[in-house]
DNA sequence: TTTCAGTCAATAAT
DNA sequence: ATTATTGACTGAAA
C-alpha cells in the first residue's frame, strides 16, 4: 500500500522542477497538517479497481507548498505568460480559474514575481498552482473549454431576451432588484484617491529621506499635500514593498544565465513523437514544449482541477456541457465556497477525443462572490459551510478546506515557517528547468508501472493532439 | 501597534 | 477587451 509519503514523493515529482530532494526525508511533517481527512484514504477504496489511479487527492496544495523544492517563479511566470499568449488566454480567466486571483494580481505576479525565496508559504502557492498547471497536459484545454463556454454564456445570455423580437425594452437586463444607481444605501462608495503626479513626487523626495517617517512627519505631509493621513501610511507601505521588489527582481535576472533557453523545459531526447513539422496553425510550440516535458518526466499524474474559488465565475458556465467539470453554484450571493481539490486521475484510459470525457475532473466552485455587497453590509463572507461535495467523484477531499480565496478566510498552514521546505537543505541544484527532474526518490514497482501507463497515456494525448491540430476549429474566436 | 505580504478592485493605459 | 497600475484592506509577525 502506497504510504502517504509515497504518494507525496510522487506528487511532488511531477512538479519536475528542479529540485532535489535531498536526501533527507521529505515527509514527515505532514501528516499533522490535517489529521484525519488524508490519511485514511488510500487505496483502499472502491472500485477504482484496476487502475492504479492513484490518488492524492488527499494532499493539498498547502502540503504540496510546504515540500516543493525550491521553484524558480521567473521561469514559471515566463513560461506560463507563454502559454496564455499563444492559446489567446487571457489571465482574468487563468487568475479565476488557475489560482484563484484576480486580474490585476495575476498581471502583478506574471510581471514582477519575486524570488522563491522571499516568498512567504501564502505566497508560494500562486506558483505552486502555475508549476502544477504547466505540467498538466490538458490545462490549456480546459482553459479552452472554459473560454467558450463563458462565451457562449454571455452570448446566450446577450439573446435571451432578444429572442421574439419583443421587448426591445431594455430594462429586463438587470433585474429590477437591485438597480437604481447611487441611491441604494445611501453610500456612494468612496471614490478612489488618485495621487496626482506632483504629490507622488513630493512623497518620493519624503521616502528619500524618511522612508520610515515618523507619525509626526506623516501628519505633516498629509497636511501639507491635503491628503489623509491614511493615505499618506498607505502610500509608504506600498511604496517600500515595491520598491523592495524591484530590487529582488533586479537581483534575480543579474544572477540569470540569461540566455532564454533556460526557461525552457525543452528536452532534448526522445524523437519519437516530436513535432514533425505540424504546426498547422500557429506557433503552439509552447504546447509541444509541454508535452515533451511531460512525457520525460512522467508526470503521471495530474493534479486537477484546483477549482477555485474565486469569485468569479459565472454561474452561467454552470450548465453547459463542461467536459467534466461540474461547477456547482450556490446561489445566491456571496457564498463562496470552494475547494480546491487535487485529484487524480487516472491515465491509462485514453484520453479520447479532445478533452471530452477523457480525465474526470470535477470541480465545485463558488458562486459570485463579487456582487457587490449590497445589502447588508460588508462584512460578508461566509463562513461557508458546506461543502458542497457534490460532484466529486472520488477524493474523500477535504471539505474542510479552507477556501483560499475570498475575504477572510485564508488559509493557512498548519506548517511553521521554518518547516516546509526544511528537508532541502539548501540549494537543490538544477534548478535548470530542463527537466533535470532529480529523482531522488525510490522508484518502486509501482512507479514503474504508472509510468508505463503514462506512456501509454501519453501517446494518446499525443495522437489527440495532432488529430485536433488537423483539424482545429480553433478559430480565433471572433466576432461573429 | 506598526510593518509586511498578499490581494482586491477601481481605473488607466494599451 | 485585455493588461497594467496602484490606493486600500486583511491577517500575520514583530
Amino acid at each position: 500500500v502506497r504510504s502517504l509519503t509515497e504518494t507525496v514523493a510522487i506528487a511532488t515529482e511531477s512538479f519536475a522542477m528542479s529540485a532535489a530532494p535531498a536526501a533527507s526525508v521529505p515527509s514527515p511533517q505532514l501528516s499533522l497538517s490535517s489529521p484525519g481527512l488524508e490519511a485514511r484514504q488510500e487505496e483502499d477504496h472502491v472500485s477504482p479497481a484496476a487502475t492504479p489511479a492513484l490518488s492524492l487527492s488527499a494532499i493539498s496544495i498547502q502540503e504540496l507548498v510546504a515540500m516543493s523544492p525550491e521553484l524558480d517563479t521567473y521561469c514559471i511566470t515566463k513560461r506560463v505568460k507563454e502559454v496564455l499568449t499563444d492559446n489567446n488566454l487571457g489571465q482574468r480567466l487563468f487568475g479565476e480559474t488557475v489560482l484563484g486571483l484576480t486580474q490585476g494580481s495575476v498581471s502583478d505576479l506574471l510581471a514582477r514575481p519575486k524570488p522563491w525565496q522571499k516568498l512567504s508559504l501564502k505566497g508560494r502557492e500562486p506558483f505552486v498552482r502555475m508549476q502544477l498547471w504547466l505540467n498538466d497536459p490538458h490545462s490549456v484545454d480546459r482553459l479552452r473549454n472554459m473560454k467558450r463556454m463563458e462565451k457562449k454564456a454571455s452570448l446566450k445570455r446577450r439573446s435571451t431576451v432578444i429572442p421574439d423580437g419583443e421587448s426591445p425594452v431594455p430594462p429586463p437586463t438587470s433585474p429590477a432588484p437591485a438597480a437604481v444607481s447611487p441611491a441604494p444605501t445611501g453610500l456612494a462608495k468612496k471614490a478612489r484617491v488618485v495621487l496626482a503626479p506632483e504629490e507622488k513626487e513630493a512623497l518620493k523626495r519624503a521616502y528619500e529621506e524618511e522612508p520610515y517617517p515618523s507619525q509626526q512627519t506623516i501628519e505633516m505631509l498629509a497636511a501639507q499635500l491635503g491628503l489623509r493621513t491614511s493615505t499618506v501610511i498607505n502610500w509608504f507601505h506600498n511604496y517600500r514593498s515595491r520598491i523592495r521588489r524591484e530590487h529582488f527582481i533586479e537581483e534575480m535576472q543579474q544572477k540569470s544565465p540569461g540566455l532564454e533557453g533556460s526557461c525552457t523545459p525543452r528536452m532534448a531526447n526522445d524523437g519519437a513523437v516530436d513535432d514533425a513539422g505540424l504546426s498547422p496553425d500557429r506557433p503552439r510550440s509552447t504546447e509541444e514544449q509541454r508535452l515533451n516535458v511531460e512525457a520525460d518526466q512522467c508526470q503521471v499524474l495530474q493534479f486537477e482541477s484546483y477549482s477555485l474559488p474565486p469569485a468569479s465565475i459565472k454561474q452561467e458556465m454552470v450548465e453547459e456541457e463542461a467536459s467534466g467539470i461540474c461547477f456547482r453554484n450556490e446561489g445566491q450571493e456571496g457564498l463562496p465556497l470552494q475547494t480546491l481539490h487535487t485529484q487524480v486521475i487516472e491515465v491509462g484510459s485514453g484520453s479520447g477525443s479532445g478533452s471530452e470525457g477523457a480525465y474526470l475532473d470535477e470541480g465545485v466552485k463558488g458562486s459570485s462572490p463579487k456582487p457587490e455587497a449590497e445589502g447588508g453590509k460588508g462584512p460578508l463572507v461566509s463562513p461557508f459551510p458546506s461543502a458542497s461535495p457534490s460532484c466529486l467523484p472520488i477524493s474523500g477531499e477535504t471539505p474542510p478546506l479552507p477556501p483560499p480565496l475570498v475575504p477572510g478566510a485564508s488559509t493557512h498552514s498548519p506548517l511553521p515557517p521554518g518547516a516546509g521546505p526544511g528537508t532541502r537543505g539548501s540549494s537543490p541544484l538544477a534548478q535548470g528547468s530542463d527537466g533535470a527532474l532529480a529523482m531522488g526518490w525510490k522508484e518502486g514497482s509501482v512507479r514503474k508501472a504508472l509510468r508505463d501507463e503514462v506512456k501509454a497515456a501519453n501517446l494518446n494525448s499525443i495522437i489527440n493532439r495532432l488529430e485536433k491540430a488537423a483539424s482545429r476549429d480553433d478559430s480565433p474566436d471572433w466576432e461573429f
